[in-house]
DNA sequence: TCCCATCGCTACAATAAACGTAGCAATACG
DNA sequence: CGTATTGCTACGTTTATTGTAGCGATGGGA
């Protein structure tokens, strides 16, 4: 038997947290949804989100809230805090690099 | 009755291919238990990565080798390639974001 | 007031992904 | 020959995600 931690993998070094939540379904999009000060209710959201789950979606929604990086606005929307707008401008070169990326692929 | 893709959310936009492979689990912590021109075991790879399943694992090495971001060099195990260097590059900002966010984190 | 649309959010059964353990074939070294 | 390692897979169990439906609360008209 072997213990394990809620959702593991984040033990330790504080990198894994950060790369522990990333990795779960729909967070890196969530917040690239939110990019560029945009605001979304939780059902622009879901479209945006190509329809996933309401389930996972406030799942996701309720640990990046808790993580500090979106917030819930009264008559606006979701959309991301200051933290959330240095998490994404930290994301940019990876898109950037997506792009290139993305030629190779289906070349 | 909805149609969706194999691993969905990557229909269309470029970016959304590679958010949806890094956003599976255990993709990007081995990216970064590679980074600096690290080689590691596939055995290796799994005590770094919190003895993590080998099923998952292989899945994980498999998309990330076919996507060009990954290579497993007889002799030597696992390591990044030119392109998975480049994108372990552009993931350097996030990582440096992260030692910041975590020291907001335990307060 | 009533109707109706929308908001954020939740229940719940069905399905897919990940886990944990064990072990395979191949290779290397004694 | 044995033994240890490599990359990798089988398979039953557990966890995460999906898909559909719907809740209570709120805001506008009519």
């Amino acid at each position: 038997m072997k213990k394990r931690a809620v959702r593991g993998s984040s033990s330790g070094r504080p990198v894994m947290a950060l790369l522990d939540l990333l990795g779960r379904r729909w967070s890196l999009r969530i917040i690239w949804e939110l990019r560029d000060d945009r605001s979304l209710t939780s059902r622009a959201l879901r479209s945006a989100c190509d329809e996933a789950s309401p389930t996972v979606l406030q799942a996701r929604l309720s640990e990046l809230r808790e993580a500090g990086f979106v917030e819930l606005v009264a008559g606006d929307g979701y959309r991301l805090t200051g933290l959330g707008k240095d998490l994404a401008e930290n994301f940019l070169p990876l898109y950037r690099f997506a792009e290139r990326w993305s030629k190779l692929q289906t070349h």
